[in-house]
DNA sequence: CTTCGACATGTCAGTGATGGAATATCCACC
DNA sequence: GGTGGATATTCCATCACTGACATGTCGAAG
């Protein structure tokens, strides 16, 4: 349902095509909220037949310039201030780990291990990240920031939790 | 496409009807792979269709009693050690994040308050349940505390991080 | 002048999750 | 003997996501 408000927000900070929309999300949101071509394509027509975007310009290809309507901007505001909903976590990993009695020490030890492996991998990728934001000056830079942070912090988080999960099974 | 392995782990450890099934979701279960009533009976259904468990019992009320056959057992063994596919993360946390340009200080500082609390109150009722686990001695305990470990430590990076956030936006 | 890559949008079938309603049985208690 | 609560299963409408397919336009390079 948040798709809706990624658009919204990217939308806010200036007029956008689908096409623009989908780089934009592939850059900078991919990591928070990643949606495809027919989703996308899809809610933003959705989005102005409620109202809350126009179609602001046509340009060449059939493309379609978005911007956000007045009242997009108060949907947008109010579920910024919405409690936000946590999702419910599911974990195909951990999931594993609930049932590692069906496998040998071994197995499960590589199991931890291609998790440890994904963590630090995925942890390197969002330092480059990093610092390829710190240079450049985007509308979003400052805040992409503070996520990026939480990203980092998940990272760690699991691969030092592969660690001792790895102990523990010994 | 994990409820499936879900079921068949929890039938591995012994014969247990859809009714049985449920009330260990809710309660082994929860954290990791949450499920509603109506996914459970379908699953069932197909799973008792593909030959990956039979009815091996019927009781009173129409209670149909499930074991996992031999084939259940390979497609559970070898789910076990199939690489871990980790599922794109969405965050509507990070989403508003990303768009705290529109919001004030104070509403995206009360953003970060809420998540903190809740991080925290989840910390507290995890760490009930292990309490709890370490007395009683299931199949699933050891394992299910190591899974429950992930959560307590996910929960301590969200707070922290939800306070060092708040600190960056002054 | 043609062709290739980037631009640009639309649609569809399949899958899985959500949430609720409908149905029925058994048991304990009053 | 009737009622309520726990046991137990099934079905359905709706929604979101995935991945693929279909269609077409424009500009630049050769």
């Amino acid at each position: 349902m948040s798709l809706r408000h990624a658009l919204l927000g990217l939308l806010a900070d200036r007029p956008a095509s689908g096409y623009d929309l989908l780089k934009l999300f592939d850059t900078s949101l991919a990591h928070v909220w990643p949606a495809t071509q027919s989703q996308l394509y899809g809610e933003l027509n959705r989005l102005a037949e409620a109202g809350l975007v126009d179609v602001s310009a046509e340009g060449p290809r059939r493309r379609k310039e978005y911007t956000v309507t007045e009242e997009g901007l108060k949907e947008l505001r109010a579920w910024l201030v919405a409690p936000t909903q946590q999702q419910p976590q599911r974990s195909e990993l951990l999931l594993k780990v609930f049932f590692f009695d069906l496998a040998t020490d071994e197995q499960a030890r590589a199991v931890l291990a291609e998790r440890e492996q994904r963590a630090t991998a995925y942890h390197e990728r969002l330092m480059e990240l990093r610092t390829a934001l710190e240079d450049e000056e985007g509308p979003f830079t400052s805040n992409g920031l503070i996520a990026l942070e939480y990203g980092l912090r998940r990272a760690e988080m699991e691969w030092e939790w592969a660690r001792w999960a790895a102990e523990q099974l010994g």
